[in-house]
DNA sequence: CGAGTGTAAATATAGCATATACACAGTATG
DNA sequence: CATACTGTGTATATGCTATATTTACACTCG
């Protein structure tokens, strides 16, 4: 009976409300599914049209995301053929998620010493942190 | 002599190159100063000319950031009179920043997971971390 | 009233997002 | 084999919103 079956999105939903462009949401989670698997090396990505309709964002948004996915090296594109996930774009976008990771850290910890929390207090507060991660 | 003397800035400097728009950046060194009791509770904050003139902004950009400021409950204005850090300001900053940085917190350790880091993993970066930001 | 303060309105500028039209690669078909 | 077709990525012109500037106004105290 036509189009219903809407199959598994390719990406993550995003929303205008969600902090950040909506380009750079694109580009988060495209990354997070090649780090951690859901889409390995060669596969091709849903085509600029296919993603703007089911994320409901113009083309360009799209684009941008993708532009930006190029340059970390993460995949690349062929003029009228597709968009794929390039062969070493697991390790390229783990290692922006690892490099991400240490900045955000130096960030929280520079904002907790501002706080006036100490090493304990702050080691304390990630320990609680993953373990509440974990549930 | 004249206005030669600059006297120690009251802010931190500020750049339109740095991240984040030029109000959140004297948001950011202000909350920091009053966080880390260089500005004490009563004390006149620097008026929007001459903030402004010192950081080469203009006034509604300081008229901004103080506007922020007071909604946080860290300082309060009076019209004519001035801009002065309110009682509780320093509690009501150091708490803002210790939400912050367990915000920040959450983040890195997502990033991480998504990196494909282990929770060892995130704690030792953390603790190096920590130990260089002391030398 | 005068010299200080904060306040408000009208006006650029830049990043983000949209819609529309264009160019290239593969494939079906007469 | 030439051609049209349908898919792909590309490029241009346009609108919107947040940020920041300029300029003029209103309040407080001496």
């Amino acid at each position: 009976m036509g189009k219903d079956a809407k199959k598994t999105l390719l990406v993550p939903p995003i929303s205008k409300a969600a902090p950040g462009p909506l380009y750079q949401q694109i580009v988060d989670g495209i990354k997070r599914e090649v780090s951690e698997g859901r889409l390995e090396p060669g596969t091709p990505l849903p085509s600029f049209r296919l993603l703007a309709e089911q994320l409901m964002v113009s083309l360009i948004t799209v684009k941008r995301a993708y532009a930006e996915l190029e340059r970390d090296e993460i995949i690349f594109r062929k003029q009228g053929l597709g968009t794929f996930v390039s062969q070493d774009g697991v390790a390229r976008s783990r290692q922006i998620k690892r490099e991400q990771t240490e900045a955000l850290l130096r960030e929280a910890l520079r904002e907790g010493y501002e706080a006036g929390m100490d090493d304990k207090e702050l080691l304390d507060m990630a320990k609680r942190l993953l373990k509440e991660g974990k549930e």
